[in-house]
DNA sequence: CAATGCCGTTGAAACGTTCCATCACAGGGA
DNA sequence: TCCCTGTGATGGAACGTTTCAACGGCATTG
């Protein structure tokens, strides 16, 4: 318990004012010697902690920056929140992280909870697809930055990587592989980054002369391994099945590819999977997985640059939109060309393997 | 900007005094209909929104807890820190998440800002063997619960799960399935649980009247992919090869069996290899990954309410010390006798797989 | 010797809440 | 008529900081 103890104790005990701790404190330069000395021992003996609410009151403003992701579990987001943490860390802030679970309502609880807290700025992956609550806080005076969502309009910064390429660049290498039958699972529709994969999808068939309806979308409520394994389940059971899978994010194609393992599917020679992330564990997985890579840490480190160099200077900050270019990492998930991984291995190749 | 709307505002709009203003916030029932009903709107009117801080410095203590875990990007982190979050939201708290990477000055410098802060407790994965800087918090009236991470002293709370039985369970199986020279791959020597599943490897050997030169043991200086990778890498360079390894952590065991697949060398058949946690990527693994499975979000969700417990009535709590069992999921990265998963293959069965 | 400037320190105001003792008022019972 | 009670509203104190104008003392300068 010990009632805590405070600047005053700690003036009281070294024998000078409030102001004069206060100043040990802040502007040790404007405070002699001696009684530095004098004040430092007082608070180490008192085992005195400074207390970060009352500066704040005082201050108007919290020393830290919240971040609001989709899904913690999700490895991309872990990695896109440590490249934030470096950056935040480096600039004194505290890094208040929040999780939507793709959820408007958790989305709006959560912005609510940081204006309460006064955070400096907020990077967000949005939920809610009308941003109605980012402009809310926005006008508060809290700088934001989207996180992985290009902003449409001018007076907001975003950090995103481009997605539509992205899910062109997954669609054209299945396309070159072969694939006549192509089934996007796809997170809920009102996820952006979704809906962006999809129309690079449309774009790749598009370019490639393909009709449209060759590429058939299922949707699933969220973006995590569970729902792939149900998807994975889904097309299991139906009488035609496709020969490839894109899927809007590594973990939904880790459901899928587990699901199709475990039913002796082959993959890719039954069944090519594309993910999207290429998350660490995507190299690891059953078949090493095909995915469309994004710079993680990267897309962390400038959201919190642009959100810090924002709320220093509000007047003269220009508002940015930075746009990363995914990369194609092809793995054994998508090959069509299987190769001998494994010297013992010798399986006759299934029909239509040549490419 | 808008230089932020206060209470008092509120209270001119409205009519009425800050007090009542209060009570409309923290006892509506202490005030009228109609003056409920007219402050009300006056705070939408004008886009109230509570300063937190100043609720704190009165209130004395913020309402959110600290939770420091050695890595958030390990997925048996994020789901803990599920576990919690559901529990603390739940209750009215923020959770605070902090990443100590296992340094102990990390560690402590968290633990200071958690304590400026003024949260009402703190869960903590502790790095720092000495405890000494939770001790000091402690003292300090914040409640603290240890996490995966059982206390010797009976005066703080602890939720962890049996390191030690875990690490013979999965010893014992390898022993089992007839394998004569293990190699414990290990996190560093200060993190305990790594050293206790040694020592429960070690009883495995003693109980089945083996000799202990049997396992040997391989440290690396982080639980991550990347040094599963390097400790794939050392193994693969040796001259005598182990029949199978333990990791100490899924992270670790993931990447030792990526550099062990693209190496060629078969898992289970020339090298078993059995992780722990259970995360959810061990079953998607290249080859299905062994584990020693821990209730990840019961552990989330028990510490979560033992800290909550504690700081409602910190006289009357008696410390718990919560011990969960473990439970080996055997996978087909440890089986001596291969399940023919898939259809097409034949594999000539290599030397003493018959068991 | 007076004026000036600098350094280190002080004391009080302010930040936005919550809490609490107090008060105004209306209605009911004696 | 007076007193009592209960309901709602009020005003100010307190929480622990930071900031800032003011001040005293000392050295320097004219």
């Amino acid at each position: 318990m010990r009632s805590s103890v405070s600047i005053r104790d700690v003036a009281v005990r070294a024998g000078v004012s409030v102001g004069t701790v206060s100043n040990v404190l802040n502007h040790p330069d404007r405070v002699a010697q001696a009684t530095r000395a004098r004040v430092l021992s007082a608070i180490s003996d008192l085992g005195f902690v400074r207390n970060e609410s009352a500066r704040q009151l005082r201050a108007g403003t919290a020393r830290a920056i919240g971040l609001v992701v989709l899904d913690v579990a999700n490895p991309f987001f872990t990695d896109v929140a440590r490249g934030v943490e470096d950056v935040a860390s480096q600039a004194g802030h505290a890094v208040i992280l929040c999780n939507s679970d793709e959820s408007a309502q958790r989305e709006i609880r959560h912005l609510e909870l940081l204006a309460e807290q006064r955070v400096h700025g907020v990077l967000i992956t949005p939920s809610d697809p009308s941003l109605e609550p980012i402009r809310r806080l926005q006008r508060r005076g809290v700088s934001v930055v989207l996180l992985d969502h290009p902003s449409s309009e001018p007076d907001i910064c975003s950090v995103a990587v481009d997605n539509r390429t992205g899910g062109e660049l997954a669609v054209t290498h299945l396309l070159a592989e072969g694939h006549q039958a192509i089934v996007m699972v796809n997170g809920p529709a009102h996820i952006r980054q979704g809906r962006e994969r999809h129309l690079g999808a449309l774009d790749a068939l598009r370019k490639a002369n393909r009709d449209s309806d060759l590429l058939e979308v299922i949707e699933v409520p969220m973006l995590n391994v569970a729902a792939g394994l149900r998807a994975g389940e889904r097309l299991l059971a139906r009488t035609s099945r496709p020969t490839a899978v894109f899927c809007a994010n590594d973990m939904l194609a880790l459901g899928v590819l587990q699901v199709m393992v475990r039913a002796g599917v082959r993959v890719p020679d039954d069944l090519a999977i594309v993910g999207y992330d290429d998350i660490d564990f995507a190299a690891a997985a059953a078949v090493p997985l095909t995915s469309v890579r994004q710079p993680r840490q990267l897309i962390g480190r400038t959201a919190a640059e642009l959100v810090i160099a924002e709320t220093m200077s509000p007047d003269e900050h220009e508002h940015q939109r930075v746009v990363f270019t995914p990369e194609l990492v092809v793995r054994e998930s998508s090959r069509r060309r299987r190769r001998t991984r494994r010297p013992a291995r010798r399986v006759p190749a299934p029909a239509g393997s040549e490419v």
